[in-house]
RNA sequence: GGGACUGUGGGGUAGCUUGGUCCAUCCUUCGGGGUUCGGGACUCCGAGACGCCAGUUCAAAUCUGGCCAGUCCCA
């Protein structure tokens, strides 16, 4: 496997598995034949970023630093290693993350006096630092983010971005005035990670997970969930309000106005590289993979078609397109290497490029290209207006994705009156819960999977007044929740 | 944490039950030549594997044990 730069056009590649039916067969295919990641690596749940799916993570990276520093968020970047003694001091975090947790106990041969945690996440890292960082109300609010690595000791099986034991993390972290500063930072971070989602043409849902469920440690957790279909869910990121469970034991806490000393309410806003597992997983198709214009590798292929009988070189336009198309920001991949036409449409098809230009003779006689999308529109653009064309195709692009996204999110969905319809275990369900803890494993039991939470916002699919509980049938005090069988 | 199963070139596989026919099958891939180039071309030449370590045996991809890696089920 050539690994080095853009990998050269191959031959032709075995059938997939179905999609549905045989999603992880599928989705495994997929990403080796797009070569997003190496998952040879001789360690479980570690993998090897290629330079493609390199690419793809950078992208979006991007796109999370542009969203969260919108919000007033600073960069920082904490040690990995957590002495022990910090690890330790707010309970229900470690009974949360004891059981996962890599330790470092020796330095060469020596044992440590205090062994060293690989952070799991970073709240016991950076919280003895923020009690230095927190003196006055006026250092408030404290909105800092990272993206570094994070280290779990998964047991159950595990899958390229969806389940590893290194994750690629972003994690944001923010000390907050009150109770209600803090919950307003939570809606901050929810509106912050629409516009993420836009960005990634990925519909979500965003649950408040019930009580057992919730980060350890955390006052409550909001969830933000996608479908996998046939009911499956994947959590792909989190926010959560702490109150004051780590500022008390971390002693972060400020003087107020009044000159009385208080504890800081606390926040935390949580995405992965499962957001690359995501991408695949809700936009690719029957050929491979499908980006979003903002997070291909790649947002424009160019394709010389040669021709031994043809009179015009097509190569001095290609070159001329990749000059101006990049000049115009677009990340453009020139293939000019050998193999045939097709098979290289085939090839990128496979890697997920949302635009490719075909530029053959006729094109470089005539001053045009043929522009055809990822999702099989196909169009003749003149070269005198390529740039805004190009542009235009690639928001065409774009909203074409979100609504194949979004109509194939909505069928995920079906409203459940009774226990008997949760029972199918075909969609995720939308239920109404008395909050109940009994009746919310009844719901489990019956799905045989989660209560992922009640909704926050607005059901996806239509839904009548709300009724009784579906477990115990009481009224009043219900909400809408949803009911699924994560990964 | 408990149980079951699997490991063959870069990827996917045949062979294993019943040890010898295997210096290991097929597809794909990779390197080189020629001819090609508007949807996976053809052709010629070449490359590449029995997870690791022991054991049984005249003989091990095949049987046994340990280790490593992976998969599935249960708690």
């Amino acid at each position: 496997m050539v690994i080095l730069g853009p990998p050269p056009p191959t031959g032709a590649m075995a059938e997939l598995p179905d999609k549905r039916g045989a999603f992880f067969d599928w989705y495994l295919e997929v990403i080796e034949a797009a070569q997003l990641t190496d998952k040879r690596y001789p360690v479980k749940g570690l993998n090897v970023w290629t330079p493609y799916g390199f690419r793809a993570r950078r992208q979006l990276d991007a796109v999370l630093v542009r969203e969260i520093e919108a919000t007033k968020s600073e960069p920082v970047e904490f040690p990995a290693l957590i002495p022990e003694t910090e690890f330790r001091k707010e309970g229900d975090h470690i009974k949360g993350f004891d059981a996962q947790v890599y330790w470092v106990t020796r330095g060469g041969s020596t044992p440590l006096d205090v062994p060293l945690v690989l952070r799991p996440t970073s709240e016991t890292a950076m919280y003895p630092i923020f009690a230095l960082w927190v003196r006055s109300h006026q250092d408030l609010p404290l909105n800092v983010y990272q993206i570094v690595n994070t280290f779990r000791y998964e047991t159950k099986t595990t899958r390229p971005f969806l389940r590893v034991r290194e994750i690629h993390f972003f994690e944001e972290h923010t000390c907050q005035i009150d109770d209600a500063a803090a919950s307003a930072r939570v809606a901050s971070n929810l509106a912050a990670f629409e516009k993420m989602a836009h960005a990634f043409d990925l519909p979500f849902l965003a649950v408040r997970r019930p009580e057992w469920d919730k980060f350890p440690g955390a006052h409550y957790t909001i969830a933000l969930d996608i479908p996998l279909g046939e009911g499956r869910t994947l959590q792909i990121g989190s926010i959560h309000h702490y109150r004051e469970n780590f500022s008390r034991p971390y002693g972060i806490q400020y003087e107020d106005r009044d000159g009385t000393q208080r504890f800081a309410h606390q926040t935390t806003f949580g995405l992965s590289e499962r957001l690359v597992g995501a991408i695949v997983a809700t936009h690719g198709d029957a050929q491979g993979v499908v980006f979003p214009s903002e997070i291909a590798p790649y947002s424009v292929v160019i394709i010389p078609v040669l021709s031994a009988k043809s009179t015009a070189d097509p190569r001095p336009v290609a070159a001329e397109v990749a000059e101006r198309l990049t000049a115009a920001g677009c990340r453009v991949h020139l293939d000019d290497g050998e193999g045939r036409p097709g098979a290289k449409y085939y090839y990128w098809e496979t890697r997920g490029v949302p635009l490719r230009i075909e530029i053959g003779g006729r094109e470089a006689t005539e001053r045009f290209v043929t522009v055809a999308s990822r999702l099989g529109e196909k169009e003749r653009v003149d070269l005198a207006t390529l740039e805004i064309d190009i542009g235009r195709a690639l928001e065409r692009f774009d909203a074409t994705l979100r609504v194949k996204a979004h109509e194939a999110y909505l069928q995920a969905f079906e409203l459940a009156l009774t226990l008997e319809t949760v029972r199918k275990r075909e969609k995720i369900y939308l239920i109404s819960w008395c909050g109940q803890e009994a009746c919310g494993h009844e719901v489990e039991n019956a799905v045989d999977g989660a209560l992922l939470g009640v909704l926050e916002g607005e059901p996806p699919i239509p839904v009548p007044d709300l009724p009784g509980c579906v477990a115990c049938g009481r009224d009043g005090g219900t909400r809408w929740a949803a009911a699924g069988r994560p990964i």
